[in-house]
DNA sequence: ACAGAAGCTTA
DNA sequence: GTAAGCTTCTGTT
């Protein structure tokens, strides 16, 4: 075991326990062995084993093993024979499942350890320490509070049944003392299940207050006599000698002589057939079928195996054999869909244990190997066959899905039809409103022979709904922007498309379905238009015929199920399960809501402003054509550049790079500085028509019809950093610099007796900056609430903050900035109309005061260069294919661009956290506030006038622990937030 | 009808 | 110097 090694520590004693209270009684069908419990450990392995669901930050282990009891006599007996005395017999339909769950262990070929004398908890203890020497970091899969005196810098737990991380803050919040105090505390608070008898009279709350008062248990004991309570005290002083031994009996062994050492534990890939067989004997279809699919094993060829089952009457009772009934395969399979069977790994054992690494190469292989068939698919036309298939869906358990609608905008989006993927290959097309193409101005009529669209969504909402059956879409969230209109919550979900964002972003191509396909499984999709036409042509999916509409709606549907065979065991073979179910799919369904929920807008206010902006641009323009001498076309920067520069001769001309002259805003004020008329008014036309024209006169086009507002639509995965665009309209990027720009942002309104409010993240990248590359004096500044800027050129040019010049202040602000987008001495001149010379020297200098920033700098570097990738500190990976370029200004790019990417994505990653936590936490507190927008570091939420000073505090404080617990941050976070009628005001 | 460039808006 | 999206113009298809 090395550093970056993760061993899994399975508590499989106290499982068996939890489990057969917690879990449903489950029989065997044929003959009755009760087997709940042994089905909750089975199921928990493979999630476990496969999924590394349950950490923060995408952990998969490469070490594995689960522990158990060996008897109930220990040492601890020797030390207090009252020790676990009062245990009562296991009650007689656990027994039997001692012996199974000991076998599932092996069947899931893990080692199963268990050692005479000691208990699991001690085993534990003493490996999670040698993992700890070793550099390596350990899980422990339990929720016993005997273990949690383990957790520490690189020892967690994790609760399988409540998929609850436990660490330091979790032990603190539930006990009131640090992990290491677990002893003393658990020494006075004694158990009464295990007969520890701890100080009577003292229970967990009173324990962690004398603990934080006194610090430990021996201190308060020496001290007993300053106990103010008299009852307390007494009770202390006369039970001193009990809470020592106590003390003895819950501490933990850690140096247990072990026969195994965590070399055994290295995790081996599943031997499909080996586990099969024990499923298959315990009759769990439909595990047995998850774990035929994912280790590529043809199950109905496997035999059930012989177990041996444990009686109450008998400890060592006789090999019962085996209950040989074979699981009935009743998923449809199709012929040629097996090619999985023969890269199954039987032949020979795989090697290293590299589980899903080994999954998701066979995935692969599995996937180019079958050929996608879009002539295969079946158009569903009567409620008797939706029915099957929905049947089917959920016998599977999984189902691709895929909305055919008559708008991209899922706001306006009408249902044309579905599709449903249960299996490679195997999916179906629902046509619900599809018209007959006939090219009449009416459209033609509905066609024959197609399920009523109530009928057929009454049939498929308690599928999408169900909680057991997986729903796998690509780019699932304006399908559930159009689901959830006709009230269905589409849940649980995977998104095909996220997935291949958190592995790849950064790398050529995009995520979306057409490129995915063609990149994975070799298969071009066809383009919609070659159905409906593009451009004027254009007809709607409604007129596409049905069997071209069959082959391209199913074809997506058994394209994302394929996709998601593919792409999803990568996350676990790549640590990046975490991010994905922390930082992007639960993402979905909140951005889902804030696009449904859309923003107030006043017409009026925007229509009064077009008036105003566009007669200031015709006075404007007017000025203009006198100065020029002819009506030329303002807007056209060829033409403005052969009047400036060309026929006016005016100095300082410089061009494109498509040889243009260049007229850039930076340009004309430098003119216009130099004292040239026409420059100025050119730039102050620009000004108003770019606001009259992407703003004034275009929000009112976005005013819903019905519901009034204007419904952005967020993207998740377009851009390489982890931040959200958004787009149609982008209301990320309405103006707020100028006073004339910042009159749009009045017309964006509460709803009458509500208030906007606006909280903001304040210099959260310099913060994520001053965190990871530790600059003491940053983060002081932080600390402090210092100007960051003033402090900055404090340093630098050694003036004090007071009565510093604003000039001051604006270059270390520029340098600041320069740090966080990859610094240049070019970019940071040019910024500051500089020579390069002298840019170069005030970087220089700020390297001098903060040399940990060009160590942060040069690491970051050095870093992409080797990976090909950075990361953010939550594990966002951010690829950069070309940083090992051979061109400068390439390579140059990509470095700057690698720098800016691991803080831009780590600002973007935690406020992703914030959003992601915000709804539950406003519900929690009885709020209605409603999260609008999001703008990088800003969040907008709509509430009534009532609850706005309720609803602040909670919005920050939800957004300045956002990146707890994952991360605690050396700096702190700080959002301000305001309340106003508009966001003009509430900004 | 579409694609790319130029320019401008935001964080 | 980073990350986006939208509008207009211009040239090509």
């Amino acid at each position: 075991m090395k550093k970056g090694d993760h061993l899994f520590l399975v508590d499989g004693s106290g499982y068996i326990f939890r489990a057969y209270h917690a879990l449903p009684p489950l029989t065997r069908k044929s003959d009755g062995l009760p087997v709940g419990a042994v089905s909750g450990f089975c199921n928990m392995l493979w999630k476990l084993m496969l999924d590394a669901r349950n950490t923060d930050v995408g952990i998969v282990p490469t070490h594995f093993a689960v522990i158990f009891d060996y008897s109930s006599k220990t040492f601890r007996n020797d030390l207090y024979p009252e020790y676990k005395a009062n245990r009562s017999a296991p009650p007689e339909d656990l027994i039997p499942q001692f012996g199974l769950i000991r076998q599932a262990t092996r069947a899931f070929n893990l080692p199963c350890v268990e050692i005479e004398g000691y208990e699991a908890d001690d085993l534990i203890a003493t490996y999670a320490r040698l993992a700890c020497e070793a550099g390596g970091d350990t899980t422990i899969i339990s929720s016993d509070k005997d273990l949690m005196q383990l957790v520490g810098a690189t020892v967690g737990m994790y609760d399988p049944m409540k998929d609850r991380q436990i660490s330091i803050p979790e032990v603190i919040e539930k006990w009131g003392v640090p992990p290491e105090k677990m002893v003393d505390l658990q020494a006075l608070t004694g158990d009464s299940v295990d007969n520890v008898p701890g100080v009577p009279g003292i229970g967990p709350k009173t324990a962690a207050q004398l603990l934080e008062q006194f610090g430990d248990l021996d201190t308060l004991l020496a001290r007993a006599g300053e106990i103010k309570q008299d009852k307390r005290r007494e009770s202390i002083i006369a039970n001193a000698d009990k809470a020592r031994i106590s003390r003895q009996l819950v501490t933990l062994k850690k140096d247990v002589p072990v026969a195994e050492g965590l070399e055994d534990f290295v995790l081996h890939a599943p031997d499909g057939p080996k586990l099969i067989g024990f499923l298959k004997t315990m009759e769990f279809t439909s595990l047995t079928r998850r774990v035929a699919e994912a280790t590529g094993t043809e199950a109905g060829d496997v035999q059930a195996v012989a177990v041996t089952v444990e009686r109450a009457d008998s400890a060592h009772g006789p090999d019962l054999g085996a209950g040989t009934s074979s699981a009935a395969e009743t998923r449809p399979d199709r012929a040629g869909e097996n090619g999985m069977a023969d890269e199954a790994p039987t032949a020979e054992k795989p090697k290293a244990g590299d589980t899903p690494s080994l999954l998701a190469a066979l995935r692969l292989e599995a996937a180019t190997a079958r050929k996608i068939d879009t002539s295969a698919y079946i158009a569903i036309r009567d409620a008797a066959t939706l029915k099957a298939w929905i049947a089917e869906a959920k016998e599977a358990g999984i189902v691709a899905f895929n909305a055919e609608t008559t708008s991209s905008d899922p706001m306006q989006a009408e249902l044309i039809g579905f599709a449903l993927a249960t299996a490679s290959g195997r999916a179906a097309y629902v046509p619900l409103t599809h018209k007959s193409g006939s090219g009449d101005l009416l459209g033609g009529g509905a066609l024959e022979n197609q399920v009523p669209v109530r009928e057929a969504l009454a049939l498929l909402k308690p599928l999408l709904e169900d909680r057991s059956v997986l729903k796998i879409a690509q780019e699932l969230k304006s399908s559930l922007v159009v689901m959830s209109r006709h009230g269905i919550d589409v849940a649980p979900f995977d998104d095909t498309m996220l997935i291949s964002y958190v592995l790849d972003a950064g790398t050529s191509g995009g995520h979306s379905l057409a490129a995915l396909s063609e990149k994975w499984l070799g298969h071009a999709t066809t383009p919609l238009k070659e159905l409906a036409g593009s451009g004027k042509s254009f007809v709607g999916f409604e007129q596409v015929d049905i069997d071209k509409a069959t082959a391209y709606a199913a074809g997506h549907a058994d394209v994302a199920l394929r996709l998601w065979l593919v792409l999803k065991p990568r996350l676990a073979a790549k640590g990046l399960v975490s991010v994905y179910e922390r930082l992007e799919r639960p993402l979905v369904p909140v951005l889902a809501r804030m696009e449904q929920r859309g923003i107030s807008v006043d017409r009026q206010i925007l229509s009064r402003l077009s008036g105003e902006l566009a007669q200031g641009a015709a006075r404007l323009e007017e000025e203009i054509y006198q100065l020029v001498g002819e009506r030329i076309n303002i807007g056209s920067p060829k033409q403005l550049g052969d009047i400036l520069f060309g026929r006016m001769g005016l100095p300082g001309g410089s061009k494109t790079k498509t040889g243009q002259w260049s007229t850039s805003a930076q340009l004309l004020e430098d003119l216009a500085a130099e004292g040239h008329e026409l420059p100025r008014k050119i730039v102050d036309w620009r000004q108003l028509t770019k606001l009259k024209s992407t703003y004034t006169d275009a929000l009112p086009g976005f005013i819903h019809p019905d519901t009034r507002r204007v419904h952005t639509s967020y993207a998740l995965a377009a851009t390489t950093t982890g931040r959200l665009s958004s787009s149609d309209p982008n209301l990320q990027n309405i103006p707020v610099r100028t006073a004339e720009g910042r009159k749009i942002r009045t017309a964006f309104i509460a709803d009458k007796g509500n208030r906007l409010v606006s909280a903001d993240y304040s210099q959260i990248e310099l913060r994520v900056l001053a965190h990871v590359a530790e600059i003491p004096q940053l983060r002081q500044a932080f600390a402090d609430g210092a100007d960051i800027h003033a402090i900055t050129a404090s340093e630098m040019f050694n003036v004090p903050v007071e009565g510093m010049p604003s000039e001051i202040r604006r270059r270390a602000k520029a340098i600041n900035f320069g740090i966080i987008y990859g610094i240049s001495a070019f970019g940071l001149a040019n910024q500051l109309s500089i020579p390069r010379e002298e840019a170069g020297n005030y970087i220089k200098k700020y390297f001098e005061r903060f040399p940990g920033i060009r160590d942060y700098i040069e690491e970051t570097k050095a870093y992409a260069r080797e990976h090909g990738f950075v990361e953010t500190i939550f594990g966002r990976r951010i690829h950069y294919p070309e940083i090992r370029s051979s061109n400068p200004s390439v390579r140059a790019f990509n470095e700057r661009a690698s720098i800016n990417a691991r803080l831009q994505g780590t600002a973007a990653d935690i406020i992703r956290r914030a959003m992601v936590r915000m709804d539950e936490a406003l519900e929690k507190a009885k709020l209605s506030a409603r999260m609008l927008l999001q703008v990088h570091d800003e969040l907008i939420f709509e509430t009534i006038e009532a609850e706005v000073e309720a609803t602040i505090p909670v919005v920050r404080h939800v957004m300045e622990n956002a990146a707890m617990p994952a991360v605690s941050m050396s700096v702190p976070l700080h959002v301000d937030a305001r309340a106003a009628n508009n966001w003009d005001e509430a900004h």
